[in-house]
DNA sequence: CCTTTCGTGCGATTTACATCA
DNA sequence: TATGATGTAAATCGCACGAAA
């Protein structure tokens, strides 16, 4: 499977520069986004390795600010983790390993969906871009026509010929043999 | 060479939670 | 303030693939 790396361009923008040593060694439940003077709600507290807790309902469970950066900060550099890297990371932000890999699945796959909405976009602006081009070489056309029908009448009458075939341009089409 | 197992990535989907009218 | 609609992101599922045994 080839996963190219994304261009740069197509990368958001990460939250501030938070820094790694400030990572609340939790995982929270609740509202971390409100608390905008940095205090993460701490919820429910460290989930362990082992604990999926999930008897009957599982709980989601929002990262903090900081462990978002921290993930954030390392998808920059590299879009996949290595198992040591992996958890070595988790280890870090006192999550699951397989947290963190989800984390970087879903990451991978909101890069890739924002790059082909820009593509999207590129090509729909391109095709706009070509469509006006081709009515405008329509109109062309159409006056190349009449003018060579009754160039002398027509001539009178035009302030200019239709000026887009100029010296410069090739305008010929490959017929092959020739 | 096959076959099996294991680890991983991805797309699609589900679901918990936050936000807003 | 309560509530339903909606958006977002964490998590799950199922499949495919490659590597190693």
């Amino acid at each position: 499977m080839n996963c190219e790396p994304p261009p740069a361009e197509a990368e958001e923008e990460i939250a501030g520069g938070a820094s790694p040593q400030s990572i609340v060694s939790s995982v929270v439940i609740g509202d971390n986004r409100k608390s905008e003077n940095g205090t993460d709600s701490p919820g429910e507290g460290i989930i362990s390795d082992e604990e999926d807790g999930n008897e009957g309902t599982r709980k989601k469970l929002r990262l903090s600010k900081e462990q978002s950066a921290v993930l954030e900060e390392t998808f920059r550099v590299h879009q996949a983790l290595s198992p040591m890297h992996k958890a070595a990371l988790a280890k870090r932000l006192s999550l699951r390993p397989r947290q963190v890999e989800v984390w970087f699945q879903n990451r991978r796959a909101r890069t890739k969906l924002k790059q082909t909405e820009l593509a999207c976009d590129f090509l729909k602006r391109r095709c706009e871009k070509l469509t006006e081009e081709n009515q405008r070489l329509l109109r062309e056309v159409q006056q190349l026509r009449l003018f060579m029908s009754s160039p002398t009448q027509l001539y009178m009458g035009m302030a200019a010929p239709p000026t887009t075939l100029t010296d410069d341009q090739d305008c010929s089409f490959p017929l092959g043999a020739g």
